[in-house]
DNA sequence: GCGACAG
DNA sequence: ATCTTGTCGC
């Protein structure tokens, strides 16, 4: 399985932002997974040697059971700094690296980071989506564009839109009784409506959803 | 010009 | 993201 490359960073942020106008107008959002779901999986993005290092975490879970099926992760020299926008240039390199190690392909993937909610509509969930044609949802826990509307309800799985120069960019939902709103926001190969209700349908007793949550663990290691 | 700014 | 202890509320 090959993708297509990730431009390397030469400080032209401009050409970025050029390829990024352009994979967001590629971006499907309508539901075209499988149903039933068989196979889900989480990732993100972690640092080591003051940042030198990139450790991306993969993990494939049951879809019914919620069960672990695989774990992976993948060390890469850092490519590029963090700039804000221009988040998936750095950190999906490494998070394609550990999907190519899993055995089996998920039929949804769950990326630490927006979806589309994001200034040219592509976070690195999106990106995520189009790099690999995967369903992708964005979980993210700070927003990065766009304004609350409603108030939020503190009851586990309320939400509220999301929206940017009028459009609905994503949710403001209320994982856990308590805890601060994550951003969802769909990626690729997902419905707007249909993110909430898969991040829900994955989240057990913790504020994010298991795939995400164990991935976060994984990646930052707080595991063990 | 000023402030904001996923991870 | 990462560096870090105790503390408050569900």
């Amino acid at each position: 399985m090959a993708f297509a490359p990730v431009p390397e960073w030469t400080g032209d942020v401009a050409a970025l932002r050029a390829v990024q106008d352009d994979l967001a107008r590629q971006v499907v959002l309508k539901d075209a997974f499988p149903k039933p779901l068989r196979t889900v999986a989480g990732f993100d993005v972690g640092f080591e040697d003051d940042g030198a290092t990139t450790r991306a975490a993969a993990v494939l879970l049951d879809a019914d059971s919620l069960q672990v099926l695989e774990t992976r992760l993948v060390r890469l020299p850092k490519r590029m700094p963090y700039v804000p926008g221009l988040l998936s240039f750095r950190e999906l390199p490494a998070l394609l690296a550990a999907l190519c190690l899993l055995s089996v392909t998920p039929d949804l993937v769950f990326v630490d980071g927006q979806g589309i909610a994001h200034p040219r509509r592509l976070g690195i969930a999106a990106h995520f989506g189009i790099a690999t044609d995967l369903p992708s949802i964005g979980v993210a826990k700070k927003i990065l564009v766009g304004e609350n509307t409603t108030t939020l309800h503190d009851m586990r799985g309320a939400f509220t839109t999301l929206r940017d120069k009028g459009a609905q960019i994503g949710w403001l939902l209320r994982s856990k009784a308590g805890c601060l709103p994550l951003v969802v926001s769909p990626g690729h190969r997902v419905a707007m409506a249909t993110a909430p209700e898969m991040v829900m349908r994955f989240v057990t007793g913790y504020r994010l959803p298991e795939p995400t949550r164990l991935a976060d663990r994984l990646a930052s290691r707080r595991d063990e």
